[in-house]
RNA sequence: GGGCAAUUAGCUCAGCUGGAUAGAGCGUUGGCCUCCGGAGCCAGAGGUCGGGGGUUCGAAUCCCCCAUUGCCCA
């Protein structure tokens, strides 16, 4: 379909060109790769459309008559058999644009080919091949456990990360864990005081939640004895000392929050290709903005604080290291950046973080570049919304946040109640399983039909919906049609011979499926290109929902007609590859039964 | 004080590089199971696209001003 529509732009391009040297006009910087395409409002006036106003300047003419200039044009073309109409489509002209009825049957027939010939390769490209990308996404703190802010960073990172590999991108998945710095020693003050040497197994809590825990504490003791605060400063220094007791204890509550954190992204089923630890490249940090202060890049102040200044860049100062000599977040970004392009020199590194950090990172790109790193301009910001609550922020001090381990549970409470609705629980192999794929499904959609720049307000009551607009609709259709072809494999016999005829797929709701299908493709780069998501998602639910509408309207196994079952049949299976690529990506699973 | 972003139906959101009548879901009103999975399908009501100017043949979309909200910097 995209092919066809390159060819037609550049059959326009061809039409208009005669046109302007017949009037003597000059075309100037016309291109076939700059006339604009749209898709006709009604299916019926065809599937490419030209908006002939884009050339009215140009040819001092209304756009009408144009339209009508440029058919016979096309008509010229054709009957010099220079064109094959039939192979390409039809044009018709209405008003001021010039239509494209493609042939129904060559699209099919072939549409259909190549689905099936790919598979699971359906719809991937290769913009971006030979390029090597980075991605860091999640970037959890080691004191507490996930909630749904970072739920929707690892949906982001992980479906992006995703959209990139289909693009023929090298991708490389990371992950920073922040494990360091006077958050991390206030959830160890508080257990070195209340903990008793209990353990997470002690206590039967997951670990992520069992530090998570000394963490709140410690802010109920400091709102009691403001000296809790000096002795999670102290334990800082101490750690940074490398004092032996401290750098164990830091040690073994990391190993706790890590392994809990672990479990849940075991859940949610993403994965990463290298984990960079703060505490690991905070001193190469350290190091670059020392060598930046000898090259003359920043300065000190006289309180022995590192600064950079970047007002002419359009910003402000900014501290880069403490009067003390501490790092900050900045610091540590800077080692974690050029550590990374070390171990994996790349073409571009993605940052999944919250828009929050905007500022932040037009900082720590400028700074990169003024140190002199050339692939400082190949970093980029993925910067996505907050997540809020209806009544409003999340506060994690105010204990309002939506754990991440909590939401899930709950999800996934909810969807096996559901199933065991349903009447059909005995046709399912395991029922948690499902119920926890459900959930995901649920999860990642609700994250991810959203554009990741926009907040979004995170309704728990909506997210557990499994009617309408969610994942479970997707997975739904997914169960339905994939039901649906194991009762003709079974059924085997009653159908054998039947044929598939692409003349055969004829009603127009066959066609709106087919042309969606075709533009998978284009949708997968569309998405990739902007690094949202969301595209696919929008996409996904407009293909179920056409064929549920399909589906409701017309039989495909009760037909007497056997070629006809086959090729609706063949329909389905060829929707169903796309329906599982796609939610491939987006991280929603596919279930063959539900 | 400065910067960035957002504002579309009662609520949550789509609307791609400006194009033909602004779309979904939830909720609401009303239909559809002797038939391949009703977690479904269909229809109705619901809009001054925050306000005002501008550019253009054409603006929800681009530009400017204002208002409101959120985030960040100091």
């Amino acid at each position: 379909m995209k092919k066809l529509k390159e060819r037609w732009r550049e059959i326009v391009y061809r039409a208009v060109t005669a046109i302007a040297e017949k009037s003597g006009f000059e075309t100037g910087e016309l291109a076939p790769e700059k006339i604009i395409t749209e898709v006709p409002p009604d299916m019926r006036m065809g599937e490419i459309a030209f908006p002939m106003f884009q050339f009215s300047r140009l040819l001092k003419s209304a756009p009408n008559v144009i339209a009508e200039e440029c058919l016979s044009e096309i008509e010229k073309l054709s009957s010099k058999g220079e064109l094959d109409l039939n192979e390409l489509g039809l044009p018709t002209v209405k008003g001021p644009y010039l239509n494209i009825k493609l042939n129904r049957e060559s699209v099919t027939a072939k549409t259909i080919d190549a689905v099936s010939s790919e598979g699971s390769e359906y719809g991937k490209s290769d913009i971006l091949s030979g390029k090597r990308i980075m991605i860091e996404f999640s970037c959890p703190n080691t004191n507490k456990p996930l909630h749904l802010g970072h739920l929707r960073n690892d949906a982001i990172g992980f479906s992006v990360a995703n959209l990139l590999v289909a693009s023929g991108a090298t991708v490389k998945r990371v992950n920073l864990i922040n494990d360091r710095g006077i958050h991390i020693c206030k959830s160890m003050a508080a257990y070195e005081r209340f903990g008793k040497g209990s353990t997470p197994e002690s206590e039967g809590i997951k670990g992520d939640h069992f530090v998570g825990k000394y963490y709140v504490m410690f802010n109920e003791w400091v709102s009691k004895d403001p000296e809790a605060e000096a002795i999670a400063r102290e334990m800082l220094k101490k750690w940074e000392n490398g004092d032996e007791k401290t750098i164990a204890l830091w040690k073994k509550m990391n190993r706790w929050a890590i392994e809990g954190i672990s479990r849940t992204y075991e859940k949610t089923g993403i994965g990463f290709d290298k984990i960079y630890y703060e505490s690991e490249t905070y001193k190469l940090g350290k190091d670059e903005v020392l060598k930046g202060l000898e090259g003359g890049i920043f300065y000190k102040e006289e309180d022995g604080s590192v600064w950079v200044d970047l007002t002419e860049e359009g910003l402000d100062r900014k501290v880069l290291l403490r009067s003390d000599g501490t790092s900050l977040y900045l610091t540590q970004d800077i080692g974690t950046a050029v550590q990374r392009y070390r171990d994996w020199p790349f073409d571009r590194l993605i940052y999944v973080v919250a828009s929050e950090q905007n500022y932040h990172f037009k900082v720590l790109f400028l700074v990169l570049k003024k140190l002199g790193h050339q692939w400082a301009e190949n970093l980029f910001h993925l910067s996505y919304g907050m997540v809020n609550l209806p009544e409003g922020k999340m506060k994690s001090r105010e204990g309002k946040v939506v754990d991440a381990d909590d939401l899930f549970e709950e999800l996934k409470l909810l969807a096996r109640e559901e199933i065991g609705s349903k009447e059909r629980e005995g046709e399912i192999e395991d029922a948690e399983k499902t119920a926890e794929k459900i959930a995901l499904g649920a999860l990642n959609y609700y994250l991810l039909q959203v554009s990741p720049q926009k907040d979004m307000v995170f309704s728990p009551e909506e997210s557990i919906s499994f009617t309408g607009n969610t994942g479970p609709y997707l997975q739904y259709t997914g169960a339905r049609i994939s039901s649906m072809i194991t009762k003709y494999r079974e059924r085997e016999s009653r159908y054998r011979g039947g044929q598939f005829k692409a003349e055969l797929l004829g009603e127009e709701a066959e066609w709106e499926i087919i042309r969606r299908i075709a533009s998978y493709p284009e949708i997968v780069e569309q998405a990739a290109e902007n690094y949202n998501p969301s595209i696919l998602a929008v996409y996904l639910y407009e293909l179920c929902k056409a064929y549920s509408r399909y589906y409701h309207d017309f039989p495909v196994l009760h037909n007497d007609d056997i070629n006809l079952v086959a090729s609706r049949i063949k329909l389905a299976s060829v929707l169903l590859i796309v329906l599982r690529n796609g939610m491939g990506i987006l991280g929603i699973p596919f279930l063959e039964k539900m």
